[in-house]
DNA sequence: AAATGATATGTAATCGATTACACACAGTTG
DNA sequence: CAACTGTGTGTAATCGATTACATATCATTT
């Protein structure tokens, strides 16, 4: 490996100047400049970002934890970060939690040791060893999708989407709404989303039964098998529409409605959340809402570069959404 | 920041034993190794990674360089790549060429200068500079998706899933089969799939027809596009199936097919490549292929991780792929 | 009792960059 | 012409770790 020490040498200067050049800092006569820029090119000189993220504490990489990697959303989001940070020579250090809630800690100190200038974290939880590992770590930090206390945070509008969806399904005359939900440890999506349903129930005065709420884990075979569970146990009185939280829940579901010749949107409607690819190619068309993912990614991108150039107090971002209505409802 | 210096003034030792101590090196006794250990969680020292890795040559980080960074394909493939390096602990820096060749070589000399510990690299065409990069760079190197020369490589039996696919076709009893592809400069799937098309065609001494054949660009969009084209080229003669070279233009040509009341498979049969989600539940299923991308980053991690501990000759590995025969043919 | 080997710790060089500071030389200014 | 300012370059400390080598102690072996 050349070094700047080598490039000094072959240049008859010493590395001072050598590091002007390549930094563009300082005075350097265009004679000398010339010169060594020559020599870097023929030896093909790299310099290591090692040692200078070493020296000057920056690495020019960002951190990235995400609870699961080869998802839609995920990658929408990674997509959506890269091309802001690339475009400013940032990269992105990836790590993937594979939901495991100590992971998500033990990946901020490792990212804290390697340097990273900052951290942009895909939250599905909130607990305190996490905030204060976060206060710890002291580095520029926006979590996505959870708002952590202390924490710049962008957050989807899921209470008021899932409202949204629900006032949608009563404005065309339904009145048997089942419900396919996550668990409360995902205050987003297991509790904001619930809780928007339910008060959209009882804000129109209308029933809520228990036989018509299932749980599910975000899979499509979850949502198979919980809407199947709800389809037995009310085998004699159907919900006429169905709100499933995540889109791969709802595929699921509408699968098995299809097994069971159950129609769609005739028999029951269904809704989900997410707008993936899935949602807009399968028949009929599911009605979802689209959360822009990719511009959430980019906006977490651009705050986190801002805090870069300066510190900031902690800020709170809603996300828009959009409610996309298809064939499904 | 607390560095070595700190823990070692503050636990009265030199900061080489603090350093024996936390790499397990090196005769340490049990009272000063308690000391020590004590004083790191206290302080919460974290080691510079910078450090270690100026002074070791070794970062512990893989880099991965990706044509596109939110295709289903992409995000499998770092999946698989990311669940054996993390067993590892090893960390994915991740970078996106948008499909620009410059990039790759330009990500390949920063992954370089980031010393990272090896590359895996989701080549989508082959060329000299880029051949004579990876050489220089003298990095463990994996491709993935094209064999380069020199190169350990993983790649998909592009031809011959093509000509499966296509002889299925056949079977089924169409002679009449119509193809999207995609543009040369992708040796896979641009000439691979294509070869294996013809080939089957002329085997079978079936008529191959230009005006069945449209080329696309990956897009959703492309196929539909693609699809009106050969649909309305031959009105009067429509084909009865056609070979789309990947999942998503499948779906584009499905939807135009849809809008036109052709139905699929009774008017025209589709078969994709690719085994996306997506494939699995539009209506009809698509008939696909699945390349196990998951599986081949796995494999194209482990290859890395072995010539991280031995230098390799360079070996060539075919990804083997399944046939899934669904509803639209 | 001397030699040997295992255990325990420290000294100091090193990795490859950046940067504060010093110095030299020009041209300009009052 | 003395003082100042702008250019151009070098010296050496520094970032935070690892590691070859040296040294010291103690128990064991011959």
């Amino acid at each position: 490996m050349t070094t700047i020490n080598d490039i000094a040498k072959l240049a008859n200067v010493s590395r001072t100047t050598v590091s002007r050049v390549l930094n563009n800092n300082g005075y350097v006569s265009d004679e000398v400049r010339k010169r060594i820029m020559k020599i870097v090119e023929e030896t093909g000189y790299i310099p290591s970002l090692s040692a200078k993220s070493l020296r000057t504490k920056k690495s020019g990489v960002i951190g990235v934890i995400l609870p699961k990697i080869s998802t839609e959303t995920a990658s929408r989001v990674v997509s959506g970060i890269n091309e802001v940070v690339a475009s400013e020579n940032f990269q992105i250090l990836l790590t993937d939690t594979e939901l495991n809630k100590e992971k998500e800690i033990e990946y901020i100190r490792l990212l804290q040791s390697r340097h990273v200038d900052g951290i942009i974290l895909l939250a599905t939880n909130i607990n305190d060893r996490l905030i204060s590992t976060i206060e710890d770590a002291a580095l520029p930090f926006i979590s996505l999708g959870q708002d952590l206390p202390g924490v710049t945070s962008i957050v989807y509008d899921d209470y008021h989407a899932s409202v949204d969806m629900t006032n949608m399904l009563i404005g065309q005359g339904h009145d048997k709404i089942a419900f396919i939900g996550v668990g409360e440890e995902d205050p987003s999506v297991g509790v904001e989303r619930k809780k928007g349903y339910f008060d959209s129930l009882e804000k129109h005065q209308l029933l809520i039964n228990d036989s018509w709420i299932q749980l599910g884990d975000f899979s499509i075979e979850s949502g198979y098998e919980c809407m199947k569970k709800i389809v037995k146990r009310n085998e004699d009185n159907l919900p006429t529409a169905v709100f499933v939280v995540t889109d791969r829940m709802a595929i699921g579901a509408m699968e098995y409605l299809r097994e069971q010749g159950i129609r769609i949107p005739q028999d029951m409607a269904v809704a989900g959340i997410g707008a993936s690819t899935l949602s807009q190619y399968v028949t009929p068309a599911l009605t979802t809402i689209d959360y822009f993912n990719k511009e959430a990614g980019k906006k977490a991108a651009q705050l986190l570069l801002q805090q870069l150039k300066q510190k900031k107090e902690k800020e709170k971002f809603i996300q828009t959404y959009r409610l996309i209505k298809r064939d499904s409802v």
